[in-house]
DNA sequence: GTCTATATAGCGATAGAC
DNA sequence: GTCTATCGCTATATAGAC
């Protein structure tokens, strides 16, 4: 676990760039393996099968999530502030595996629907105590929702952001702080 | 276009569904032939390619918008009431539409992509002389596009709703119209 | 650990009978 | 307008050399 191949990481990082680029469909392992500079004989010595592949995905994911409840849980700015903020794409390492996990879960993975929906249950019981009620807890998780949801649809395409940035999301989340709390 | 043929009806029903139950790997000619109870070639009779079934799809749920937007704009309860309300699963023509749609899109079908964020600006237009300002809009929008995310993260397998029903749904609408408004 | 070559199956689409 | 039969391609996965 310590020091993992190399080459492994590298095609899971390929299959997870193929997902959010071009979709589940086109996320073959030839494409995978083209992209990974490997073979698809070496890319299957490394992960036996498609299965396998989402599978890491998924682990990648929940690992990650885990780093950013702790962060969320400790942040200066607040819980909510924190949460809004890291909503609208950075393209960081949380976003990607986020956005290649939605593409599977559309392409009719349950585990990948199962995930989602465990990380979001962590993300409210880590807010819920940041806010005033549920109904607060539920407008906080359904702008962050949205949030994605628009990142999910503008990565598919080369398409520019139609959520607001910088100053608008600063106003937002002033917006919100002000609602909730 | 007045009474178009029941069977090519049947087939985009039960490819609509099939995209919505299974998701778009699992919607394949066969697949969606056997459901709507024709043979392949019965099917592609009616749509020539997969690309014109998707497209048909497209043009069903730019007709059920426009529809959509006609009762918004009149909408006794109020424009964004109305938005937040229908923006909850309920099964209905448009719900289907949309979430097919959506499973296009993250299959990586770039049409699907802009249908679906044309749709997006048409519903911005028409809520905005109902709200304070454009961070109360984007508020509107982004909850109304984190309902329907969770809607299609939940049609996905049979998951029950993770969002707020009646009640709560209720008491979410009464915060954001205080807060746009 | 990575490669090439190949088996196997499923998919989209065509042809032609009825 | 709907069917059956079939073609050609591509995808996943395996086998075995290096």
């Amino acid at each position: 676990m310590a020091r993992p191949p190399l080459a492994r990481e590298r095609v899971l990082d390929a299959y997870e760039s193929m997902l959010i680029a071009e979709g589940e469909r086109a996320a073959t392992l030839d494409a995978v393996a083209r992209i990974a500079g490997v073979s698809k004989g070496g890319l299957l010595y490394h992960f036996a099968s498609k299965d396998d592949l989402a599978a890491a995905i998924l682990r990648r994911l929940d690992a990650l999530v885990e780093e950013d409840i702790e962060r969320m849980s400790h942040a200066a700015e607040g819980r909510v502030a924190y949460y809004m903020r890291t909503s609208v794409m950075e393209d960081d390492a949380l976003d990607r595996a986020l956005i290649a996990a939605s593409r599977l879960a559309q392409a009719g993975h349950p585990d990948a629907a199962e995930a989602l929906r465990r990380v979001r249950a962590q993300w409210a019981e880590t807010l819920r105590p940041a806010v005033r009620d549920e109904t607060a807890l539920q407008l906080v998780m359904l702008i962050s929702d949205g949030l994605y949801y628009n990142n999910i649809l503008d990565s598919a395409d080369g398409a520019g952001p139609t959520t607001p940035k910088d100053g608008a999301l600063a106003e937002l989340i002033e917006l919100v702080e002000r609602t909730v709390s």
